[in-house]
Formats: structure tokens, C-alpha cells, sequence
RNA sequence: GACCCGGUAGCUCAAUCGGUAGAGCAACGGCCUUUUAAGCCGUAGGUCGUGGGUUCGAUUCCCACCCGGGUCACCA
């Protein structure tokens, strides 16, 4: 930056900023530091609330510390809230009690500035439980207004006026966001529990948490587009991992017979409601269990998960409609339905199997398909399933045997060919998991990866490359597993009843901001 | 990518059928020693998303673009 720069900025400031800058050169004037390297805390806010019983008027001394996010000055009073990341309390600055020089400083306080103060709590008259405040200190001025609204109780619910509420400002400046509001930060408390009771849930079941490679020389796993980046001084391309799955079962080839992996996952595609470009997916593999088997591991985890969601939401007011919040939900086991029996049944014919391309385009355009005569068979397929059995799919459900042709990636069923050892967890219309009993056929598996680099000479960008070391891999043998791939931000928006994928990512992928 | 909606003060919003904009909160000054959307009096604060066009005059009308949201397409 330039001196001149430099020397412009403060102009450019608006008005409210101005003020701000203008108090902290007071309070330097005045010898204080308006940065500070710590505070000796005694109790946080919620647990200093706690510390006086009912009907006890006054009660003992508390240092607390957060951001001032109310403030009422009526002359040589002031009352103020504070909030730290449990909760808010009421402090009460008297002039008498903190002298004139003290008391004084305080006119360069600022809602958001982070203090800490000492004294001992008593009651107001109107029965909150209040900081006296002795001593306070300035921890950490605030430049920059946070955008407040006042909150206000209305027959016991909370009424925000003038709240901050642009979706697109609030995505943007998470921090601004959070900071304002307690339940975004109880939202994504959850969401941190979620992850860890799932780690708890595989740890307890003898999974061996592993990292894989995020860059990667060939993508695979999934159909998607990848991003592609470069690395300088082996000089080729890498790509972002669309999947974790091929790395964690060349681990399972290694001998690691349960691992799982959390991490993002990667893909060139558009952003809407329940897509963003990088996304947090978990992927588990145990060695020697079918799809039948697994199906009871997802049951057992979605229950924990919800457990620690339902757990961590607790008497907050987020997510009043929750499906976590609703045990019940989860009371297995969870229906199995079969996809060919429902979907015949759905569409109305005895086997949906049996119609000819024909007569499913006549089916898909009855439920108004667009464009249905371009579509392939597996896709014509899938469009109905969606309509006639997803859509309709309210608590969690296991779908199981999809036809061959739907399941590229899955081995066939024992006793029907016609049919894959996979299933999908549905909720609320939407897909929660995808699990099979996985391909351990090298043969097989080559003929798979043929397949797909053919389609991608031909100009399919999702189609993947044949993995050679993938199937150096598989031939030193890979013992049957069952394999299950989780997508969390939507079991998250699941579980809280979240709408928009953006809400349940602290930091959603956007375009940036000119400044 | 297509279509629709939006972008006005720090925040939440209003208005202008074309004559350069208002409110509440926040801010600033004053009064107020138990308030809690504190109150009362006063003050200040805006390149009306950006760039062009039409016009005596554009925040308003037209065009393009940027940013966001929605619907659709894409995403097995």
C-alpha cells in the first residue's frame, strides 16, 4: 500500500468508523491499551448467571469477559450485556463505584468491543442477575459496527428488530454473522457434534480413521467434473478428488479391514441449494461385510448422529421442526423397501422391469419428464423412481437391490443377476447415503474402467480413466467388503431441517467481493 | 446456461407515475444513579450496484454488465 493510501484511509471511512478510530486514539491518550493480551476469567456468562440462588439478593465477586452486545447509559448509570460463547449477563456500571476517571472511560466503549470486568453479582430490582462492576478493561476495541439488531421478549419468544439478515452478507462475513447471532453459532456447535459422534461411532467399531490423497494424479469413485490444478516442479496436472473411495480400499487390499475417511470432496458443478463445490463427504469400508450388513452400521450411525444433534440443539431455539429433535424418527429398524416392487407399484404395472423403452417414455412423460424421449433407459428409470418412491419417502428408509443398470459400481445379487447388492437411505425425499457390497473383481473392474475411457474419448468429461494402480491393487486380492459414502452437509440439513446447503457450510464457496 | 425477482444510510426498510431521497435502530451532542427494543431534546450521515443511452434534468425510463436470490437445466 501506498503512503498515500495510508494516508487517505481514515477519510475514507464512513462517519461510524470514524468515531470508533477516534475513541481508541482517545483511550491510547488516555493510557490504555486498547488491545489487550489476555483476561483472568473466572466464570463464563451462563455459569456466572447460575451463581446466585433464587431469592439470594447479592452474591460473590466474578471476573467475566465478551462482547458488549447491549448497552443502556442513563446518565451516572449504565447497564450493559455481555456475551460470551455460553450465553449473555446483565452488568450495571455505577459512578460511585467506579470513580469519575473510571467511569469516564466507558464513554469510549462501543457495542462489540471485547471487555472484561470484575465485581461482585446481585439482583436488579427486576430480578436479573447483574454484574456490579468494580473494575473493567478494554480487551479488544471494535473498528467496525457489528451489525446488531435489538432484541426484545414477546410472550417468552424473542423478537429481533432491524436484525442482520441479507443471506448473501451473512455467508459472506460469516464471522459478522455468528457474531450476532447465537443460534447460527448453536447451529454449527451441532453440526461440530455430529462429526465427532460419528468418529466416536466408527472409532467404537474398530474403524481406523485414515487421510487419502485430496490431489490426486487420476480422479474416480464418482461421475462428476473434477477441478484441475497444476503442480510446478513435477510439472502435471492433479486433480481435486471427486470421491475418497478408490485410495480407501487399495487400504483395505493393505490389510486395514475397517477405515473411514472424512474430508471434502470436489466437483466442477453448479451451486444451488443443495450443491456447493467442495462438500464434506465420509466414506467407511469394512472388510468381509455385504450390503446387508452394512445397512445395519448406517442405521446405528444415523441414530447416533442424531442423537448428538437432538443433543447438542438441546433447549435452544433452533430447529423447532428437526427431524433430530423427533426420536422417534429414529426408532428402527428402518423399513427396507425393494426397488423394482416399488417402483411397479408406484407406476401401476406388475413389473416396471418388463416395459420397453417405449412404454417408460410414455411413463415419464405422464408425470411431466421434460425432453423424456432423449432419455436413456437407466435415466428414464431413475426419473420415475424419483417421482414415484423418493419423492414420497418421509422417515429414513432403506432402498435396496437397484437394477444392474442403474449400479455400475456394485456386484450383482446373489440369485438375480438382473439386480446389485446396493442400497440408498432416503429421508425426506432426499438421498442420505449409497452403499454396496463392493466389486473386488479385478477382471471385472478392468472391464468397468474400459468402459468409462471410452465414453470419456468420446467426450464424456465425467467419464474417469482406467486406474492401473488401482487394479495392480485388486489383484493382490481385496477381500469382499461393504463400502458406504455419507454426504454430511446433507445429512446435517437433514437432521436440523436446514434448507439451504449455504446455512449448513460456515464458509459456502461464492463469488468473491470487489473491495 | 435460460427465465423471473432483487441491489437505496453501518443495519432493517420506505418513497420518487422523471425534478438529485425518508423512517426506525446504530452514530454524534445534551439531560437522566435499577434499565433491558430504556426514555426525552437536538445533530449528522447517501457517487439510490456499475457503465452507457434517452432527456433541459435519471435513483426512477431503456441497454449492457456486476453481485445475490428463486425456478428450470446440469449434478447417475
Amino acid at each position: 500500500m501506498s503512503e498515500e493510501q495510508k494516508s487517505d484511509q481514515r477519510d475514507d471511512l464512513n462517519f461510524v468508523m470514524k468515531a470508533r478510530r477516534d475513541k481508541l486514539d482517545a483511550l491510547v491518550a488516555r493510557g490504555i491499551q486498547p488491545f489487550a493480551y489476555g483476561f483472568d476469567r473466572s466464570h463464563q456468562a451462563a455459569q456466572a448467571v447460575t451463581l446466585l440462588p433464587e431469592g439470594q439478593e447479592e452474591g460473590e465477586s466474578v471476573r467475566v469477559a465478551g462482547r458488549i452486545v447491549a448497552w443502556r447509559g442513563h446518565g451516572k448509570t449504565i447497564f450493559a450485556h455481555l456475551a460470551d460463547s455460553t450465553g449473555r449477563i446483565q452488568l450495571y456500571f455505577k459512578k460511585d463505584m467506579l470513580g469519575d476517571e473510571q467511569f469516564g472511560v466507558l464513554e469510549l466503549f462501543d457495542l462489540g468491543d471485547h471487555i472484561g470486568v470484575r465485581g461482585p453479582l446481585f439482583r436488579t430490582r427486576t430480578g436479573e442477575v447483574t454484574v456490579r462492576v468494580e473494575s473493567v478493561e478494554m480487551l479488544a476495541k471494535a473498528l467496525r459496527p457489528l451489525p446488531f439488531g435489538k432484541e426484545e421478549m414477546v410472550d417468552g419468544k424473542l423478537v429481533r428488530h432491524s436484525a442482520f439478515s441479507d443471506g448473501e452478507m451473512r455467508s459472506r462475513q460469516r464471522y459478522a454473522d455468528l457474531a450476532v447471532h447465537p443460534e447460527v453459532r448453536a447451529l454449527f456447535a451441532a453440526r461440530s457434534r455430529m462429526t465427532s459422534a460419528i468418529r466416536s461411532f466408527l472409532d467404537g467399531r474398530d474403524f481406523l480413521e485414515v487421510e487419502t490423497p485430496v490431489l490426486q494424479p487420476l480422479y474416480g469413485g464418482a461421475a462428476a467434473k473434477p477441478f484441475i490444478t497444476h503442480h510446478n516442479a513435477l510439472d502435471m496436472p492433479l486433480y481435486l478428488r471427486i470421491a475418497d473411495e478408490l485410495y480407501l480400499k487399495r487400504l483395505v487390499v493393505g490389510g486395514f479391514d475397517r477405515v473411514y475417511e472424512i474430508g471434502h470432496d470436489f466437483r466442477n458443478e453448479g451451486i444451488d441449494r443443495t450443491h456447493n463445490p467442495e462438500f464434506t463427504m465420509l466414506e467407511f469400508y469394512q472388510a468381509y461385510a455385504d450390503y446387508s450388513e452394512m445397512m445395519d452400521v448406517v442405521e446405528s450411525l444415523l441414530t447416533a448422529a442424531a442423537t448428538a444433534v437432538r443433543t447438542a440443539l438441546g433447549g435452544t431455539d433452533v430447529g423447532a421442526d428437526a427431524p433430530a429433535r423427533d426420536e422417534a424418527v429414529f426408532a428402527g429398524p428402518f423399513p427396507r423397501i425393494e426397488w423394482v416392487p416399488a417402483l411397479s407399484a408406484g407406476v401401476g404395472v406388475p413389473n416396471v422391469m418388463a416395459l420397453d423403452h417405449g412404454q417408460l417414455i410414455k411413463a415419464a412423460e405422464q408425470i411431466n419428464v421434460p425432453k423424456a424421449n432423449t432419455l436413456s433407459r437407466p435415466k428414464l428409470l431413475d426419473e420415475l423412481f424419483q417421482h414415484h418412491v423418493e419423492s414420497n419417502i418421509d422417515r429414513p428408509t432403506f432402498v435396496i437391490d437397484y437394477p444392474l443398470e442403474l449400479s455400475p459400481l456394485a456386484k450383482p445379487k446373489r440369485g438375480n443377476p438382473a439386480l446389485t447388492e446396493r442400497f440408498e437411505l432416503f429421508a425426506k425425499g432426499k438421498e442420505m447415503a449409497n452403499a454396496f457390497s463392493e466389486l473386488n473383481d479385478p477382471i471385472d473392474q478392468r472391464g468397468r474402467f474400459d468402459a468409462q475411457a471410452t465414453l470419456r474419448a468420446a467426450g464424456d468429461e465425467e467419464a474417469t480413466g482406467v486406474d492401473e494402480d488401482y487394479l495392480r491393487a485388486m489383484e493382490y486380492g481385496m477381500p469382499p467388503m461393504g463400502g458406504v459414502g455419507i454426504g454430511l452437509d446433507r445429512l446435517f440439513m437433514y437432521l436440523t431441517a436446514t434448507a439451504h446447503i449455504r446455512d449448513a457450510i460456515l464458509f459456502p464457496t461464492m463469488r468473491p467481493e470487489s473491495f
